[in-house]
DNA sequence: CATGAATGAGAGTTCATTCAT
DNA sequence: GATGAATGAACTCTCATTCAT
């Protein structure tokens, strides 16, 4: 494939990026692909054999925070809790973000869609559990933080943003409980 | 509606009932019902006009525990420590349990099927912050707990759940993490 | 299926019939069959899956003449010559009979369409080949014919027939070659 | 066309050749070729236009056996039956050939793809008719054989082969039924 | 009330064929 | 000459939904 495949395949990712935004992941069909892309039926098969193809490519393409590559960011003599805050800002904005991917993300992984390939959903958790726990081991060990299990934290930080997250799009998540709840958490890591 | 017609109405809800169960919301159709059911299809038509309607009504008849119809069950002289501990009892089942309706309810209301009828998800989690969050009112009250606002503490316990209900959908949660974090939590009420 | 899903059934068969003698098997699809019926497209897939099933379906239903069944409608007293001449008499019409069957009968099991159901060609050629052998037997016992094995003969009449019939196919066959060629193995039989 | 395009196009054909000998004629597609051949689409289409046009440059190129470039490489002072005989034995290893291109040929006059293209198979027949009809006149004047008609019985020769061909295609036929017939034949032939 | 045959819109998919480079 | 991306027509198949009986 060439430079212009190249540019195909690009414009076909981003436009259905946009209506996997907009529509969640089993509203979008190949047919809708195609004419908002305004290609033809055939050029896209050429590039990609199904929505859930698209949608993994999407997937693997999309930037995602974690503690880690926050940590290659942020100031050198930053505290840790400046960093964990960062951190918690970004979680804050994902969470009341409207028109994000989480929506469609989620129905993917629930509708089953991703059958035979690999569970991004879990293996992003995992990564960003250890990550986060070594930062919080590390903020106990600088006496920043008090707490009996880094790991079982930084997973009751991570369960806590996920439920707010399906909440934001279950319902409606107004800024304040997002605030409260991550002040609360924040409190269980104070001395 | 004669007796008949109930009666066809509860074959139509408990069959539907088992097949959302088993595939989730949008993989079951009309004409699946309609097969498993063996009714005809004019016959399906006559009570339910789409499985979304199917599927409010099932969802309308499901019980469902929430800490006050809990209250009434519990030994009168039970503390609040106990009855919170029976709660999260109940929570720990329903994240753990394999098959059960959380699945399709949750991508019904992602899949955006749910367009201009009562969003019960919404509803059933504030009744519950409420009424939870006055348990823990009370423990406070009778020292039983140690917190600065129970509003934000039931959320928190909720928002963990609804964290784990969803992380046990989309890869695997064990029984050691759920407790984990139950205690964890659990630890953040205690004097 | 009542009385007037078995007429439609009826329709789709004589139908396809039509285009199969015209068109050959592969040339006809679904499409093609749903517009010539002038019914739905689901209709047509309430009662077949496929032009490879509606095919069988013809061939099964297609009357075919056997010696057997010739024996019971030739005069009581006929001699076995007169009954194989009936017999070779029709054979005949059915290699110079332009527009039949035969040629998608040949083009559907040639194309492996026939995957995993029984082949009627095969077992026809067998029913066909014991009946004549039994026939030609019959007439070396009664002294009309003089032949060493009626098997062989049975089976070298049936050849050349089917030779007669792809030739009549992929060329063409003039009714004086189909005599020669009958009068020829007639002599092969006689004393 | 230089000969580089003469390479291409010999690739072309004998691949093709393969792909006809393995899948029939109508289940090979111009994609097929392109891909087994491993050349450009519009490469393929500056030799040829359609599989048609490709499958009759195969047919035309195919060695194939007649009585007349039979008695060439024959022994001077052969006797008739001995180059009967040896065609025979051609004939019979063609019947029972599995893979070989006569499957396609079939198919490929059946299913009216030929249209407005000579008719190869006929010819072939025709000339195949002639030569063994020389044959065996001249094996009756030499009073090797015994007959009345040596066109009728060369065609009878070919039709029973005909015949042997097709069945050996749509089902099965063991090699003892082909000696059965040829001898069967052979002693329609004898004094 | 109840049935189930019938409809037709729409999704998926494949390929012959063209044409700008 | 040669390429291969792009096109669009054609076909298969499924379902929600209706309606005559």
């Amino acid at each position: 494939m060439g430079a212009k495949g190249e540019k195909k395949k690009e414009l076909i990712l981003n436009t259905s990026r946009d209506l996997f935004i907009k529509y969640g992941f089993k509203n979008v069909t190949m047919k809708d692909i195609v004419e908002k892309c305004e290609i033809s039926r055939g050029g896209l098969y050429l590039y990609f054999q199904s929505t859930s193809e698209i949608f993994e490519e999407i997937l693997k393409n999309e930037p995602y925070f974690t503690c880690r590559n926050l940590r290659k960011i942020v100031k050198k003599d930053s505290s840790i809790s400046e960093i964990l805050g960062s951190y918690l800002e970004e979680q804050k904005r994902e969470i009341l973000t409207l028109y994000d991917l989480k929506y469609a993300k989620y129905e993917y992984y629930m509708s089953g869609s991703n059958k035979g390939s690999e569970n991004i959903l879990k293996t992003r958790f995992e990564e960003e559990a250890d990550a986060l726990s070594d930062l919080i081991k590390e903020g106990i060990d600088r006496g920043e933080f008090v707490n009996d299990d880094s790991v079982i934290a930084a997973k009751n930080i991570l369960y806590v943003c996920e439920g707010l997250k399906i909440a934001s799009l279950t319902s409606v998540v107004s800024e304040e409980t997002v605030n409260e709840q991550l002040s609360y958490m924040w409190g269980g890591l104070l001395p």
